[in-house]
DNA sequence: ACACCTAAAAAGTCAGACTTTTATGTCACA
DNA sequence: TGTGACATAAAAGTCTGACTTTTTAGGTGT
């Protein structure tokens, strides 16, 4: 799955950026190019790049004569896919989970809305096929082939939106959906209503009946909120 | 305002950055560190770092015995605060102000409505404060001033939502806003309308009105979304 | 107590040599 | 004519060592 010989950098970064959101340096803390090389025992230049990386992702910032400084976690770039990943990996993946669900919750009924007026005939042919697919394998314990055809599924409804930064959260929703199926509660088959939602909204998108899709698709959001309790009963 | 002497690597990004994402370079165009080094005069280990960090936002991809290939848009980081701030600068600014506009108009409300349930003492005068400020400055011609408000007030509402993937978007409204009030058509005041809504909208927020302020915060958007023609009349 | 100056620490830069991967072209053989 | 193995070279990747620049901390002198 994770591709071994990408670079030493790359490899470097798998190490210490999971370590860094991980929290084991605490903001403040000062880290110096040259140890680190040590540590990692790779080549100076190697964890300069490396720490460029970081830097870009806000996670550090390099100063002249002090060091390489972790950066709080309110500067850090959490839009960011790799960031991401390395938080969700990560002790707090919860908390993650949860504020990446609520932005989930605002943006998707809108994507919805927004995919009703310009969806194109392949993609709801696309969204009827996935929504057909979650039917099937919503019973008997197919959780696998239940997330493949769901993320699948908001994936194509965020594509069909024609906004380039909702289409870029097709991956931050893959990764909850996949969260939620494979580390939260999830013992028991999909919610049946939540599986009728999706092929409402598959019609609704078809239809173009964009006041139906946001409507259906803030039903959806509210199942996946109330899932991790942050909606109130 | 822009840092001059912030390394040299951080100089070649702010020229080899917008060239890319302004589409000088199409995807798919290949160019080569040593060739690249050359033409911005630093050294290979400079521009190594400069293209390393490209590659972080998925701009570029490097690969041996074929160079620095450049990435389609649907690649790009768009969340980058860099990237976004590139694309701004660029050719494409309007449809990345509007995709940017749409986002807003999908989160805001959102965050807006948690504002009403999570905002402390402090942030509810804040808003008050930023509120008045904008009715003070709405009428002869102080846009400037009023765009400080303006961004203050919604820079709170996204961190007093408590929710940090809402409070990381505080900068890109801030872009937005900037950049409708310098580049777009705002020759005249702000709508009257909208200043009164703001006004209303820290009002709900501090009674815990979450729904008043989702909605009133919807009202905005959708004036936002009219000024750029993107919402049906 | 304050201003100024010096020294050192760490990042930043550069240049050169070497290694590794891999696209491509070539040549023999079927 | 096609195909597969092999050689070649191009470009990124890595390492090392020397040097420069900035900036902090500490000392010195008035």
């Amino acid at each position: 799955m994770t591709a071994q010989a990408r670079g030493l950098h790359a490899r470097v970064l798998d190490s210490l950026g999971p370590a860094i959101t991980g929290g084991e340096y605490p903001p403040g803390s000062v880290l110096r190019t040259d140890e680190l090389a040590q540590r990692f025992e790779v080549s100076r230049s190697v964890m300069r790049e490396a720490v460029r990386v970081l830097e870009s992702m806000h996670l550090v910032a390099s100063r002249r004569r002090v060091g390489v400084t972790v950066l709080p976690a309110e500067e850090w770039n959490v839009y960011d896919p790799q960031v991401i990943r390395w938080r969700l990996a990560g002790a707090d993946r919860p908390r993650q989970l949860r504020s990446l669900t609520v932005l989930r919750s605002a943006v998707e009924p809108v994507a919805a809305g927004l995919a009703a007026r310009h969806a194109t005939a392949g993609q709801c042919a696309a969204l009827t096929e996935y929504a057909l697919g979650m039917v099937a394998t919503s019973r008997g314990r197919q959780l696998e082939a239940y997330l493949v055809h769901d993320i699948a599924f908001h994936r194509t409804v965020l594509n069909a939106s024609g906004n380039e930064m909702f289409a870029r959260l097709g991956d931050v929703v893959a990764e909850v959906l996949a969260g939620r199926t494979h580390h939260d509660v999830m013992f028991e088959d999909p919610d049946p209503a939540a599986v009728t939602l999706h092929v409402r909204l598959a019609e609704a998108v078809r239809e173009g009946d964009a006041a139906g899709a946001e409507a259906l698709t803030r039903e959806i959001a509210e199942g996946a909120l109330r899932e991790l309790d942050i909606l109130a009963p």
